[in-house]
DNA sequence: GCAAAAGTGTTGTCCTTACACCCATGC
DNA sequence: GCATGGGTGTAAGGACAACACTTTTGC
């Protein structure tokens, strides 16, 4: 008992001069916006809300919303997800901070921009308050705040990593179609791949499960569906050394 | 003038309700932390302060500070290079947002990680109060805070982008051999890489300007110096499409 | 039988890797 | 003359890019 007492005291003194020093920082107000990126009809996809703000009025946002007291960062980001879409277990990554002095017309406000990945299928999009709904990223044209810079940003970040990790089976349904995953790659990437050398590609990695099913309803030659191999992935990460610039 | 006021009367009415919705967020302290390499004797090196907290005495830690009000992220962090090493253009960029609840011991502080890279040579250290100074990288055991945390985050951005840009350059002197290029690569990466195939690599790159310039004072034949050709590399820069994972 | 997309192989080029000997300098 | 690191070439294998025809299905 008194030990532990005696060492609570202890660790108080130790903290004396930490909370003081922390009370006399500047504060501001954070915030977290996602960017959720889904795939649908060969089309890429944002999802996206009316502003409340009168400044934004009929422009479109990203979801966002403030950090909560002691609340952790990506639990924030997850929370809206959650709150959102009603979706757990979605692939989510934070990007970058933005924090210009003046993108919040409300005064200084610190954002964490996240990028989120997820099926559109497997979540049916019930609500549609202030016209949440998803938007085709190409055709956006302006959003309120510095979102679309955001959005922009977080663009040019899945374009890198869907090349480097297999984000992109995060967008597809459990089983896919080839056609459908060079579709995605195509989409995201904004450029069009070579069907034959395409298909090598992933052939060769090993990574696609053939289950034995077709693509139903399709008015020409079915194609084979697949799913991925998450399990084979994490066991054969390698460390990639060479010099490219 | 009355355009002018009923302008200014009618942005007023349209950020009415912006201001009290910021104002009703929770705020928090926000800092910026600085890992800072450098590389020296073929080691490569971070810049390191002793912490000035009681909890902390004798562990080292990054060079941070908290953000000003109004004060733009990336100016927070240029301003603690200029305090800390007197240098100004100097390659930084930002990393990753830390924000764990309970990671400063005076309660929550986020910290924005920022990496920065610098010639030692360009930079002589006058100033080595609360034992500022270099330190080898590798020989680091613990830092204050999460600090050694947000050093190996950094250090692995370090590795996959120099990897992918010309980072290294910004760690040498303007004149370098291969050697020392090499080495860099090698102090980074932790690997050892094939001495002529290195060479070819830059070689067949054709960025590295030939200053018909020698080594000085070394026991052995002396090597070529180079500069990098930063022009060049800034009018080439492509575009990569490629599907690795 | 026609439209629409699935499926499939080869070749040339380039990049990467592995590897061993002579050269210039300081001492 | 010896120790130290600088400088160089080649051959084999693997990855990537370009390219055209046959197959299956729905209508």
């Amino acid at each position: 008992m008194n030990i532990k007492r005696d060492q609570d005291i202890a660790s108080q003194q130790l903290i004396q001069d930490a909370v003081p020093l922390v009370l006399s920082y500047p504060k501001v107000p954070l915030t977290v916006d996602c960017v959720i990126f889904g795939f649908e009809e060969n089309k890429l996809k944002v999802l996206l809300i009316k502003s409340d703000l009168k400044i934004y009025k009929n422009k479109l946002s990203l979801l966002g919303d403030f950090v909560k007291d002691n609340e952790d960062l990506d639990d924030a980001a997850y929370r809206i997800l959650k709150e959102r879409t009603g979706m757990n277990n979605v692939f989510l990554d934070q990007v970058r901070v933005f924090g210009k002095p003046d993108r919040h017309p409300g005064g200084r406000v610190i954002t964490i921009a996240y990028c989120s990945l997820l099926n559109i299928q497997h979540h049916a999009l019930n609500i549609h308050d202030h016209e949440l709904d998803w938007y085709n990223y190409h055709a956006i044209k302006d959003l309120a705040f510095d979102h679309k810079e955001i959005m922009e940003y977080c663009h040019g970040w899945l374009q890198k990593n869907i090349q480097e990790h297999p984000l992109g089976f995060n967008l597809l349904p459990d089983k896919f179609s080839l056609r459908e995953l060079q579709n995605l790659y195509e989409a995201i990437l904004g450029v069009t791949l070579d069907r034959r050398n395409f298909r090598k590609k992933f052939a060769s990695m090993d990574l696609l499960i053939d289950i034995n099913e077709y693509e139903q309803d399709v008015s020409h030659r079915p194609g084979k569906l697949y799913k991925f191999n998450f399990e084979k992935y994490e066991k054969g990460k390698r460390k990639w050394v060479g010099i490219d610039f």
